[in-house]
DNA sequence: AAAAATTTTCCGGCATTACCGGAAATCAGA
DNA sequence: TCTGATTTCCGGTAATGCCGGAAAATTTTT
């Protein structure tokens, strides 16, 4: 975090813009201690945004503004696992009743970049580009055991292996092992291991050249997501779904 | 846009953004003689960019990351009215079978901030974000109409009275008069003043202090939409939801 | 294969400007 | 109206964003 940036001022804006969309309805004054840098350097800033239309003054305080939707939205819109995704997503919520979402890799990280929600779906926090380590949660896995082992280590490298809970995998065999059987049976699962009382289940997304392009899964509270639904009916939904979204993905 | 900012690096930074979020995979080549810039320049802002999080690489080339997504659906999420307006959303994308879409106003624009596609929703682009001048479609007169005189006079003075169509209201005077139209009746009409072939209804949403919020509206093409949908119908969908929306926002 | 062409990455110097302390202006509350 | 707090503005300066050009890497052509 320390190094140095060939355009340093960046980090200074996006450090502003992050701390806006984290607390809203901050003052100047507030945002300036929050980001530990002078107030009239803040201001700079935030007028620079304002004028270029990423911030906009709602009730004399500044918020991020729907550009950021948009320029997220169209990002996605141009991801193809994104575009195929879409019917299969709606679907496997209506079965199965759960949170529903479609995951991709970035900068070595999970990122959940679509969600639907069945009606019994846990009023959880998973929202478009929340971002989990990849070793905790079945999504991450799922992508994590189809990405090559130096690309793997050097993931491990920068981000750890962190506890989440005291099921989260923390060895680096046994991630191993665990990969390989993912790639044996074909689905991730996860019980617990991201969180205490929640289990999700991912099927990769595999293109044309064998490049591992996201993972769809089923998330659900352990109560009602049993054994069987677990290591079964809802792997077998996911890796239906996954095939589809593959075929569809590979047609132009 | 020629005028100097206090932090100008960040025009640059984000004319690159905005440059590859229209178009996508491009090389640093391309980028800079999009953003008229040195090849140099433009490289460091992409590794800088890249550093950060904010742009991802794929195949050999840049694109922005999900980053923005979580930016942009955190900054909705903190929306009251966003959070008041889903249910009713969907409903009326369920009703009318058309394109159901939440608008709101920022720097002097329209701004969508979610939609419903209904059963029988033409595929046209209507997507999260997309910006649309105020007087040309239903939801910006909707919010025009609420906004008061000088916001109103100050907004048409920086962006214009732009013909889209044929009918697109482009006198001042005319506006003027169909703003207080919209008061009187509560809702808003575009019969094909955007988009030829298209029609739009709104209904503006109203806090307690007498603020308009935003809108609410549906989309379809004109021959569906006929002139009882368009002029009752419709309309009554719309300020029921408006209405509930407006209750649901004033709770706390 | 080698060479040529193109693109990407890197470097270094200079003019620019991002940064920030402090003052002025504005706002909020009593 | 006064007081305290916050926002806005200003000006000097150390830092750095900018960019030409060269090196490295990549792709295309012969």
């Amino acid at each position: 975090m320390a190094e140095n940036l060939p355009v340093n001022s960046l980090r200074t804006a996006f450090d502003i813009l992050e701390t806006l969309a984290a607390r809203d309805g901050m003052s100047i004054s507030e945002l300036a201690s929050s980001t530990e840098r002078p107030k009239s350097t803040v201001y700079d800033h935030l007028v620079t945004l304002h004028e270029l239309g990423y911030l906009v003054e709602r009730d004399g305080s500044y918020q991020i503004s729907s550009d950021f939707l948009r320029m997220g939205d169209v990002a996605r819109q141009r991801l193809e696992i994104y575009q195929s995704a879409g019917e299969e997503l709606q679907r496997l919520a209506n079965e199965t009743g759960e949170h529903a979402s479609l995951t991709v890799e970035e900068h070595g990280k999970a990122v959940i970049i679509a969600t639907e929600e069945g009606d019994e779906a846990i009023p959880v926090n998973i929202y478009n580009g929340i971002v989990m380590k990849m070793h905790t949660a079945a999504p991450g896995k799922a992508i994590f055991a189809h990405l090559g082992e130096d690309r793997v280590s050097e993931i491990v490298e920068t981000h750890g292996l962190v506890e989440r809970t005291e099921n989260t995998i923390t060895d680096r065999d046994d991630l191993r092992a665990e990969l390989a059987e993912i790639r044996e049976r074909k689905y991730a699962l996860d019980d617990e291991e991201r969180l205490m009382g929640m289990r999700s289940v991912a099927a990769p997304v595999i293109d044309r050249g064998g490049r591992v392009r996201g993972s769809l899964a089923i998330y659900g509270p352990t109560n009602r997501i049993d054994d069987e639904l677990f290591r079964e009916d809802i792997p077998d939904l996911l890796m239906r779904s996954a095939n589809i979204v593959e075929v569809l993905m590979n047609y132009d």
